[in-house]
Formats: structure tokens, C-alpha cells, sequence
DNA sequence: AATGAATGAGACTTCATTCAT
DNA sequence: CATGAATGAAGTCTCATTCAT
């Protein structure tokens, strides 16, 4: 199980491996590193879980370590600081969300005609719905602290990735009515508002205040997605 | 001058009545009166202008203190918390929004075809301009921090606030769908749309990331709001 | 009564002054300023014991408020570093020693012949016995942590005053050689054998391991400092 | 290869000895028992080096385990303490400081002239100087650490030693005395005064700060020593 | 034997809050 | 009233030491 209660935790096995010495005791896989892995596992849901509840400039080190059943300086073994933590927790999502946005930059390139460009949308929403079914916890982290200052120290790591998607999201737009592909008076607008109209309804999903089927979900997500290019 | 560089202080100036013994020595208007609501303009304006910059969580007392070229102990004289002060900074953005959607409610409630529909959406969304123009941080703090879970000290009132626009909304927009003034599928999923593009655009705006020109923000603005009708 | 048990509290009183903001409440001599200096002192005093008792690397800041009787985060407000209070305790004798060389210098530079060199070198020894005798503490402790790696943290100013007398009184000797006033075939070396004989004495005297009756004390340090220019 | 770069590795070996059981598996000069030793070794000289940039305090095990290249449970394996590694490190300088005193001490019992007296001190003087260039870092760590406070953790061996040091020489020079072998207004200062400047001059040299071309050094330090009988 | 992971005490520093001046 | 000094709890991070692998 991963950070996300998912059954996916490439993720965070490829930071431990990117952060640690690879010289290490123990076989991989032998029981030196499976605890390894089930530690850093059990700090980052740990905080994950506390993030949520508290906000992420509320919850200290020792929270976690307590909550993930481990010694306070068992966290410094593992990560340097609440901000890499952030930046582990978030890593699955950043990854995904930036590949389906490439995919979608390519579709968009090749694209000349509507039904070419609606297929590049339509497959940039349907790759969101599992990313959301795998990570729930981590999308309703990022939505929760995407809109944190730049300079927020643990946080700044979440507002990235934000500023990053609107950015991107935007040129794609533009780039689809630079070519011809679209016609809408302001690609910038169009994209924030689809941006914005998604965000909330995954938020209020996530938290629990809007009980949508689950069936009716994709079908909502993409036509809000879709409407970006209707208007 | 209020938080938000408006001519408007009534909201603080109420407050400062609720929150402190009424008997004061000095005149109300008088010195004593007038360099007690200098104080608290000094030290709102000075959180404010320290949570955008840096977050809610992560400003400290004697960082608003000294921002505010005043002693820590005077901010307890006139604020309980950083909550509080919290509070008081929204109070401005919580009265306009609440009167602007009351009467947005009034108006449906006699609605009784499209054009009145129309009118009453359109009310509302210029409502939203002048709020915005007077209290542009106040705005953008809002923005900010509203997705902040519920347990979130400090930031609590401001998703407090942040829940009743959208469970308002969403009510409003039933209403409608209710009375047959509006024919959507869903709709709980059009308000929250709505919203979260609008907030989206703001947000982005008021953080300097997109250069609206002013005259055309009333427009997009209204044509968003709209866009919970027309589909 | 200073740091260092003596009258003179000048030092500490001038760090003071140039440490803190000079608008404070209160009359310089009210009962504010007068606390503050206590303060100031208790933690310079308790500090000063517990270098010498346990050495400056050993200490805590912990234990340094709580041997002054005060609340740890009261050591901040006054010092921002153990290495700041070392640089305090310090300056008492920094100050004085600086000026006992500048004066031998100063004699050193219009001295022509045999007797004027005694004179200067008488003058410079009995200027460090009342500077021991005020600050008997703060000598201890320098000759305590002279030694010092140059890199050492809190220790370091010490050392960096250890390494300008040592410099100094080489240059002194140098130049009194260079003038003709002083034949000896290498002025470092001689230089360093009476600091080194000076300070040994100094510091077997202040332990308590060796009890010179004080009025030899004089007699015998003018004499090894003059067993420079004998030789 | 000792600690001080030696060839002479008989004390680290001994105290070895001394502290392991001695059943051990592996042949004495076999290829554990060589490990072993060069695992010792490797730690006392990263402990050595780091001590002399750091001062010992400052220095973490880890940082000794890091530097020597192994483990820091290691460290546990081969010293109880870093006060049990500084007596290990100290301990060449320690036994060849002794010898060379208890032989002064023989030949000073057995001096009946002048001339006996000048060739025992001056024996003394020329076992010095084998020992600092056999251990260097050693003795710059005396030199260093010698003035460390009574009850100073890890450094208490070393000013052990160093009072050690100060009391017999202190106990010759009135022996030569009360023997009439020696005509000095006071021998506990004479024999302070020259061991002051004798540790000063090393300790300059050691440290880079005085470049004394090696053949003079010798002289040098004879006659620093002979001149407490000359006075 | 060697390794480095785990532990928790403890050091440094900050901060909300109270209170003397 | 205003000021900022005092307090100590709490947060961040480190380290000696033990121990499973």
C-alpha cells in the first residue's frame, strides 16, 4: 500500500532509491530493505493522513513520527525536512499529471482537425480519473495547499506543481487556437476557468460534501474539461 | 482606511464595538477612539499583508506586531488570536458576499422567468466586482486559504466562509432547477463549476499571473456566472 | 559588579548599548535599563562560571539561564550565540589588553635606548596584573580555551584574540630588534617563550594549583617579561 | 602505522590488549587480528585529525565512524567512549613523556655537580624532540586540549596528563633544588615558566604559525629548558 | 563481524501569552 | 495605555548508544 492507499507505490520506491547511498546491507528486497521501504512508507501516509487533517504548516515532525509509529529522529533518516516529505508525497502525482500533459502537447501537435483535438482532450481527462482513483488523499492534498504563497515553505512544493499546471494548460490553449484547432476569445480564461471548474468539484468530491456517483464522475469530468473548447 | 485600502471600515470598526468593553474612556470619534482604530487598521492591514505573503500558519504575532510598528502586547489588547484577527480582516468580503447573495435569493424567489433569472445572476456577479476592487486582498486571502481543512486554527473562518458560499450556491442553484427556472443536469455540479472557475480567474489575476485588462474582467466575470444558465 | 567581579562594568554596559536598539522604554538608569543589565550580567556571570567549571563546548544554553536563574528564551533576547557571550565575557579584557599594547607600541616607538626599553616593558607587565586582578575569571577562561582550533565554534574568539597577542608581540619584539634596542638571535621566538612562560604561570596561579603569595606575583612576571630583553 | 604516523604502533596495540578479551578467534598477527588493529587505527587517526580541526567537543562519533570509513557501531566495538579514544590516542605521547621523566628523575637522583645536573636536563630536552616528530598530531592535540577544565568529559585525559606533567617537573626542579644542585629563587616557577614556553613555542610551530627551520629547533628548545638552571 | 537502522533524550531556538514598568 | 521583558512549552534537529540483520 502506498502513500496514497493505492496498490501502486512505484513512486515513492524510486525517491528512496534516488535519495539514498545504493550501497546498502542487506539484498534489495531482503528484509533490511523492506523495512526500509515500509518506514518511509509509514511516515509519508502518516503525514499524508495529518496533512489533511491539520493542514501541512499545523502538523510538526513529531506528529508524524508518532503517528507512523517511529522514533522522532527516524524522520531525519528518511527525509530532511516537512518540505521533502511533501515533495515524496506528492512525486506519484507530479509524475503522472506531467506525462499526461506531454501526451497531451503531442496529441495537440499532430492535431488538425476538431475531432483530432477533441480526442486530445478527451484522453487528457480520462487519464485524471484514475490518477484521482489511485491518489485521492494526494489529489485532495494538492488541492487543499495548491494555492499556498510561492514562499511557504513545506508548502511552496504543492503551489510548483500548481503553478506549473496552469501555466502548461495554458499554453496548450493557446497553442490549439494559435493553430486554428480552436476558436475562443481568450484561451487564457478558457483554460484557468476549466482549470478552476475541475478543481473545485474534485475538492469538494474528495472532502466528502458532494456525493456524486460514481458512474456520473467521468462524464462530468470531461465535459467541463470539454466545454473549454465548445464555448 | 480599512484592511483592504478601502474608505469602508464599518466592518472593523464594528467589530473593535463587539469584541471591547463599551465604556472607554474618551469620546467615541474623539483622540482615544481614533488611535484605537489606527492600532487595529495597523495591525490587520499588517497581517494581511503578511499572511499573503507567507501563509496564516506561518506569520507570528511579533511579526504582525512589528509590521505593524507596534509592541506584541498591544495586539492582544485588541485581538484574542491570530483567528481573530483573522476574522476581523474578513469581516468586510463576509458581509458584501452574504448581502449580495441574500439578495441574489430575493430575487429568485420572485423570479419567475428567464430575463428575471438572468437579472438576478447578473446582479449578483456585479456585485462581486466592486467587492473585489475595494478589498483586493482581502480577496485574494480568501482565495488562498479557503480550501484549508476544517480543524485548521487560524484558518478555520476562512473555510468556514468558503462552505457557506458553496453550500449557498448550491442551494440558490436548486432553487432554480426547483422551480423550473433552469434546466441542468446537476445542479450542485453547475454551482460548483461556476465558482471554481470564477475563483480560478481571480485568483490568478490578484496573484499578478495573468494580465486581465480591467474592462474586460467585468465581462468574463459575468459570462462565467452565466454559464451556469446556458448549459 | 560585572562578569568578571570587578567594579568596571563599562564593557558589558557598552556591549549593551550597541547590541539593542537605543529607543527603549524607560530611563537609561530606570528601573527597566537597570534590569536589563542584571540580566545581561547574571547570564554573563553564570555563563563565565560554567565555562570554567565544565569548558564553553559543554555548556548548554540550558544550563547557562538556569545557573542565572532566568527562562532559556531570555538568553536570546540578550545573546543571539554562546559564541555572542563569549565575544561579551571577552571584552573586558580584549579591551584592556588591546590598550596595554598599543601603549607599549606607542613607548616602544620613541624609546632610543636601553633604559626606555625597560620602561616600556616594565609598563606592559604591570598593566596585565591589574587587568588579572579585576578579571581573574575572564583570564582564566582564556587561557583556558586559547588553544582552541581556529574553526571551534564558541571557542573561536578566544583563539582569534590568543592569535592577535601572539602576532603583537612578536611585531613589538621585531620591531625593538630591527631598532637596535633588543639583541637576541630571533625575536619570535624569544616573544613566545614569555608569553608562553607568562600564561603558564598565569594559569597554574588562577587553578588554584600553585599559591604565589600576591606580592611575588608582580616581581615575578615583570621579571619574565624582562627575561626577554636579557637574554 | 600509528595514529601519528609513526611507525610505532606498540601503545595503540597494548591498550588493545588491554581492553578485549583475550580469548579472541584468529592467530595473534593473523589476518582478524590485523583487521582488527587496522580498524583501531583507522579510527583513532580520523578521531585525531578531526579532533585537531574541531576541537575534541565538537566532534561526533559519527563523524569519527564517517571519516575512519566504517561503521559507527564499530566505533562501539573497539572504544567504550570518545574519552576512551583520546586516552588511546594520547596514550604513545603518555608513555614516552613517563619514561623520559622517570630517567630525568634516575639521573637527577644520582647528580652530584653541575655537570650531571646540565646532562640530565638536557637527556630530557633531546627525548623530547623524538617524540613530537614521531607523533606530531599528538602532541599539537596536547598542546590543544591541555587546559580543558578538570571535569571536562572527553578532554579530562588530556589535562590529566598535562598535570601530571606540571607536578613532576615541578617535584624534579625541587629535588635539584633541595639537593643544592640548583640555585633559583623559586623552583615551581622556573620549572612552570619554561615548560610555558616550551608548550608555546611547540605549539605555534605545530601549528603552522611559526616556521622554525628544524635544525634550530632543537637548540632552540635545549636551551628553553637549560634556562631554568642558568637563572 | 560489520552495518546502519532505531531510539529517545536533549540541545537549540522560537513563540504565544502574560505582566511589570 | 504602550512597551517589550519574562516565561516555558513546543518545535526542529542531532547524537550517543543499542540492536536487528
Amino acid at each position: 500500500m502506498t502513500v496514497s492507499s493505492s496498490k501502486n507505490d512505484d513512486a515513492v520506491a524510486k525517491r528512496d532509491g534516488e535519495r539514498l547511498p545504493p550501497e546498502r546491507p542487506g539484498q534489495p528486497g531482503g528484509k533490511r530493505d523492506r523495512n526500509r521501504r515500509a518506514r518511509i512508507e509509514a511516515l509519508a501516509s502518516a503525514g499524508l493522513r495529518l496533512f489533511l487533517d491539520r493542514g501541512v504548516d499545523a502538523v510538526t515532525i513529531d506528529d508524524i513520527a508518532k503517528e507512523a509509529g517511529t522514533a522522532k529522529g527516524n524522520f531525519y533518516r528518511y527525509f530532511t525536512d516537512k518540505s521533502d516529505l511533501v515533495e515524496g508525497i506528492l512525486e506519484p502525482l507530479e509524475t503522472r499529471i506531467r506525462e499526461a500533459m506531454d501526451r497531451c502537447e503531442e496529441a495537440l501537435e499532430q492535431a488538425s482537425d476538431d475531432a483530432s483535438l477533441f480526442r486530445a482532450y478527451q484522453t487528457f481527462a480520462l487519464t485524471l480519473i484514475p490518477v484521482t482513483l489511485e491518489h485521492p488523499d494526494v489529489v485532495r492534498l494538492y488541492l487543499q495547499e495548491s494555492r499556498a504563497p510561492v514562499a511557504a515553505g513545506a508548502r511552496a512544493p504543492i503551489r510548483a506543481l500548481a503553478d506549473e499546471i496552469r501555466a502548461r494548460a495554458i499554453d496548450l490553449t493557446e497553442f490549439a487556437v494559435d493553430h486554428g484547432l480552436l476558436r475562443i476569445p481568450d484561451p487564457r480564461v478558457s483554460a484557468l476557468a476549466v482549470i478552476g471548474a475541475v478543481e473545485q468539484l474534485a475538492f469538494t468530491v474528495l472532502s466528502g460534501q458532494l456525493d456524486l456517483p460514481a458512474d456520473r464522475i467521468a462524464g462530468t469530468l470531461i465535459s467541463l474539461v470539454l466545454s473549454g473548447i465548445r464555448r
